[in-house]
RNA sequence: GCUCGGAUGGCGGAAUAGGUAGACGCGAGGGACUUAAAAUCCCUUGGCCGCAAGGCUGUGCGGGUUCGAUUCCCGCUCCGAGUACCA
């Protein structure tokens, strides 16, 4: 039979199915496996051709550690709350549940399509309520733990409750909004209210004041690392801040973990610096100054207190609480305008036009080590966002007090001296010194120290003095909770008197309820207030906001070792065999958002003592874009005529998007176009000498405005899914972009073609030899064998599919058909292509599936050569080969070398000045 | 602005520890088989010079280290990604 594909891999996909073939379950004779790719949202548009290649690679690997004696669980799921099928819900009525379960069904069939491993008995999806119960019970433990800096841990909040009326709050290290201060009396004495509010303070999960990004069209609140340059991630809406009551995460309580645990896992540096900067750790001090004529004082922050002594005035966020009673009179009024000007800026505006802007406030701070009085500003390049909302300004060393100084003629004093300076007057600077290099001057007690030295010796002075304290600032923010929105998770609280409650364990999982229309309410209240009864059997108000998109994703990869567990996220036993991902595989746009959320939520259930370790994902792998290849037709404007791409330039043309699919290697299909679209049909042809119309072309996005989406199911229909998988690794390197270029595909489904034939004869009847192998052929096979567990094992895909082709060309031309070699490569190849490998492991009589048999073992002896062919050089440049037994002592081959006819050639008569000879490598001749 | 990547034929890319640059595949050109097409197979294919043997040149640009650099170091250009007043 000839290689028929599609007969071969619809029975194989079946076999699979019926008879359970990649179900997993614990075995403890074997060591466990576990790889993961990050699980899709199932979009109405369906899979194109890039998304299944992270999939497509983590299932070789998965089948790889499988046939390497591992028990490999390579689970699949859905992220299936999100918000197109909100919004599409909202514009046609369609429960976005219904919605969601048909694009689960297409994708389901798609991905059936490829072949892939997944043991689909484990299938989660995050809407499901079987699912859900577990992300809301998370929840309600976040919401009755409090964080311990004393024992870096997640604590359950009575122990906090039973401290409080013990001891009150004071000398406790813990994580919390604003620190309180109160005796066991006073906590005792206080309502429950009261209690309740202070608690809030402390809980992991808590409702809050908080300023947010809020998207208007969208109608909810986003995190920060759903607004991209001042738009929202999805829509592209304009986001503003708002102060709004919101539940959050106190992930900063996680900071620091968050930070030291990238040092444990094996993820690529540009990766962990992403994390890196987006926790951003800064260490530095925070130190009060008093204020001329009032009580107050102002809570700064720096990096660099070493600069105190330039410190020449004061800068405050507009939104800064103090502003409004610091103003003096004759200021008030331009400092309210200012105020309400740096509020109604939005933040596209504030990050289109950067010029410096502020407000004098009339008031005056006292520099503590100076004494002298500095100036206090207002100015929205100070954020309230960060440290305190308030800064000492120090314009000599730092370039944006530099430019507010020159711009308000404010005093600027040089303390740091950079090494070597040539001496010019802080008047003539074109920018400040803002390095670290350097040492102090016109710094009182720290003249003359190194910045480092005096870093630490102001930071001692700031704390003898009583006026501060050494401090450790992060970027990181905690992360907003609430979703104004219909299809996510409901929040399990309900409210008493108005005070938040989380609901009972046993209650869950809290049911997404019936709406009639998925919009805010009249009165602006989220979709989840429309539902009628939304209480709880007592009679209390449930929360109407949902939980984000994040929630369900940070702890599906637990579920999946334990899917149908109904009493726990995931059972001890199944932990303690599954522990964490070995490997998992998604792409680079998660740094700042899932792959921050999903570490904080193992580590608290780490704390829990439900994790078997602090890190979720061990070894990380970000696999590239696949970018679409467009072609373009060329039309002469004002007419209906195309010109090819070539002969273009005389005339004036407008460059048109044209379907990929009707174009092949840049000829178009003119047939084709004309029906493409009616008002083409009449178009006519500018065409080049060999008659055909050549299309331009270029690398963009996938994307149907760019007509270069090209359908997986397509490409499995015409080539199959082996080529699929085969080609979408010849592709490039995994973790680069690259552009899908169909036209590649022929020159693997042709590998696969001649593969098949070396079982075949002439008719086309397998025809496999049971005569030993010889040596040449031996050595073929090892080589290969060599070359592909090489490859797999540093994900090296697109070569190792090379090193497939080299060998079936090799033993095509040895016209090998000997069982001895062929059943090994076809185990060898079973994780690239496992369809054609099953038929062909079937046909050479096995009745179990290839998955069941042993990688083929590596033997280094038919490897062994005993020449070695050297590349003779002279002063560098290669110009002949030189043949010389393996094992010849250097001088042996030093003396065969300079022997040779070509060598003296090569010198003619020059004096030979060295001879460099690498055993195994090169012989180098220099004259 | 800052940070991090990247640049190799007509195209995708290879060179794993500084040692034959361009593997493998596509495309292109030529040929075999065929009435023809498909399929298959063979040859050529970085550039320049040469009938040829062969020579010169060549991994974004300029320099350096080395017997030897696509690989290491310094400077620059261009492209991509992340981030954005974080004190």
């Amino acid at each position: 039979m000839e290689y028929n594909f599609q007969e071969i891999e619809k029975k194989w996909q079946a076999f699979w199915k019926e008879n359970n073939v990649y179900r997993v379950d614990i075995d403890l004779s074997r060591p466990k496996y576990y790889v993961l790719d990050m699980f899709p949202y199932p979009s109405g548009a369906g899979l194109h051709v890039g998304h299944p290649l992270g999939y497509i690679a983590s299932d070789i690997y998965a089948r790889y550690k499988t046939l390497k004696g591992y028990n490999a669980l390579h689970p699949m799921g859905y992220d299936s709350f999100g918000l197109p099928a909100e919004q599409y819900a909202i514009q046609t009525g369609t429960h976005p549940a219904v919605t969601t379960e048909n694009n689960i069904e297409r994708y389901r069939k798609q991905l059936d399509n490829i072949g892939f491993s997944f043991d689909w008995s484990r299938e989660i999806r995050t809407s499901d309520p079987k699912y859900y119960k577990w992300t809301q019970w998370a929840f309600i433990k976040m919401f009755q733990s409090y964080y311990c800096f004393d024992v870096n841990q997640a604590r359950p909040i009575e122990e906090l409750v039973d401290c409080f009326q013990q001891q009150g709050s004071y000398g406790l290290n813990v994580a919390c909004e604003e620190k309180m201060l109160f005796s066991a009396e006073e906590w005792n004495a206080k309502s429950e209210r009261e209690q309740q509010e202070i608690l809030m303070n402390y809980r992991l999960a808590y409702l809050g004041d908080s300023m947010v990004n809020w998207c208007p069209q969208l109608g909810t609140v986003l995190a920060n690392d759903e607004v991209i340059n001042g738009l929202s991630e999805r829509g592209g809406f304009p986001v503003e801040r708002k102060k709004m009551k919101q539940w959050s995460l106190r992930i900063t309580a996680y900071a620091q973990r968050l930070l030291d645990g990238l040092a444990a896992v094996d993820w690529p540096e540009p990766l962990k610096e992403i994390q890196t900067n987006w926790i951003g750790r800064s260490e530095g001090a925070s130190m009060f100054f008093e204020i001329k004529g009032l009580q107050e004082k102002i809570e700064i922050f720096t990096t660099r207190p070493d600069t105190i002594f330039g410190a020449t005035f004061m800068v405050l966020a507009p939104e800064h609480e103090v502003v409004a009673t610091l103003a003096t009179p004759e200021y008030q009024t331009q400092v309210c305008e200012y105020v309400t000007w740096a509020k109604n800026r939005s933040e596209i505006e504030r990050m289109a036009e950067r010029k410096v802007s502020g407000q004098f406030t009339g008031a005056y701070a006292i520099n503590p080590f100076t004494g002298n009085e500095i100036p206090i500003y207002i100015a929205d390049y100070v954020l309230m966002g960060y440290g305190t909302g308030a800064i000492m300004a120090v314009p000599a060393h730092d370039s944006r007090d530099f430019a507010f100084a020159r711009h308000f003629s404010l005093p600027i004093i040089q303390v740091v001296r950079q090494p070597n300076e040539k001496i010019i007057p802080v008047e003539e600077w074109e920018e400040s010194y803002d390095s670290k290099d350097g040492a102090m001057i016109n710094s009182g007690f720290i003249n003359g120290m190194e910045v480092k030295k005096a870093i630490s010796a102001v930071n001692d002075k700031i704390v003898e003095l009583g006026i501060g304290e050494k401090k450790i600032n992060y970027r990181l923010r905690d992360a907003i909770f609430s979703r104004q929105r219909y299809w996510g998770e409901p929040i399990p609280v309900y409210y008493k008197d108005g005070i938040p409650y989380v609901l009972d364990e046993k209650e869950l999982p809290l049911t997404l309820p019936e709406v009639d229309k998925y919009l805010p309410t009249e009165t602006g209240d989220p979709p989840l207030a429309r539902a009628k009864h939304w209480k709880t059997k007592e009679g209390y108000p449930l929360e109407t906001s949902t939980m984000p998109g994040f929630a369900g994703s940070s702890a599906y990869y637990l579920r999946y070792m334990d899917p149908n567990n109904e009493t726990a996220l995931c059972s001890p036993e199944s932990v303690n065999y599954w522990q964490n991902v070995d490997l998992y595989l998604g792409g680079r746009e998660h740094a700042t958002g899932h792959l921050i959320y999903s570490r904080f939520w193992n580590k608290f259930l780490f704390d829990l003592g439900l994790t078997f370790n602090d890190e979720p994902f061990k070894k990380l792998i970000n696999q590239g874009m696949i970018q679409g290849r467009s072609n373009f037709v060329y039309r002469i404007v004002g007419s209906n005529k195309f010109v090819s791409c070539n002969l273009k330039s005389p005339y004036e043309t407008q460059e048109l998007h044209v379907d990929v699919n009707i174009v092949s290697n840049d000829i178009l299909d003119i047939e084709k176009f004309k029906k493409w679209r009616p008002e083409f049909e009449k178009s006519e042809f500018i065409l080049e000498d060999d008659g055909k119309y050549h299309c331009g072309w270029g690398v963009e996005k996938m994307g149907k405005r760019y007509h270069n989406v090209v359908n997986p199911d397509d490409i499995a229909e015409r080539y199959g899914a082996d080529t699929l998988r085969l080609y979408e690794m010849f592709l490039g390197p995994l973790e680069q972009s690259k552009p899908w270029d169909t036209n590649g595909i022929e020159g693997v489904f042709r590998f696969l073609k001649k593969f098949w034939r070396l079982f075949h004869n002439e008719n086309y009847e397998f025809c496999v030899s049971e005569e030993i192998a010889v040596k040449e052929e031996l050595k073929v096979l090892h080589k290969t064998i060599k070359k592909i567990e090489e490859d797999i094992e540093r994900f090296s895909f697109n070569t190792a599919v090379s090193a497939f082709m080299i060998c079936i060309n090799e033993l095509t031309d040895l016209k090998c058909n000997k069982r001895e070699i062929l059943e090994p490569l076809t185990i060898l190849i079973s994780s690239f292509a496992p369809h054609i490998a099953e038929e062909l492991w079937s046909l050479l009589g096995h009745s179990a599936s290839v998955t069941k048999a042993a990688f083929p073992k590596f033997n280094e002896a038919y490897l062994v050569e005993n020449s070695f062919e050297y590349p003779v050089s002279i002063n560098g440049k290669t110009r002949f080969k030189l043949s010389l037994p393996i094992d010849a002592p250097i001088s042996d081959i030093e003396k065969a070398a300079l022997a040779t006819e070509e060598v003296k050639k090569w010198i003619e008569g020059k004096q030979v000045r060295k001879v460099i000879v690498v055993p195994k490598k090169i012989i180098n001749i220099v004259v």
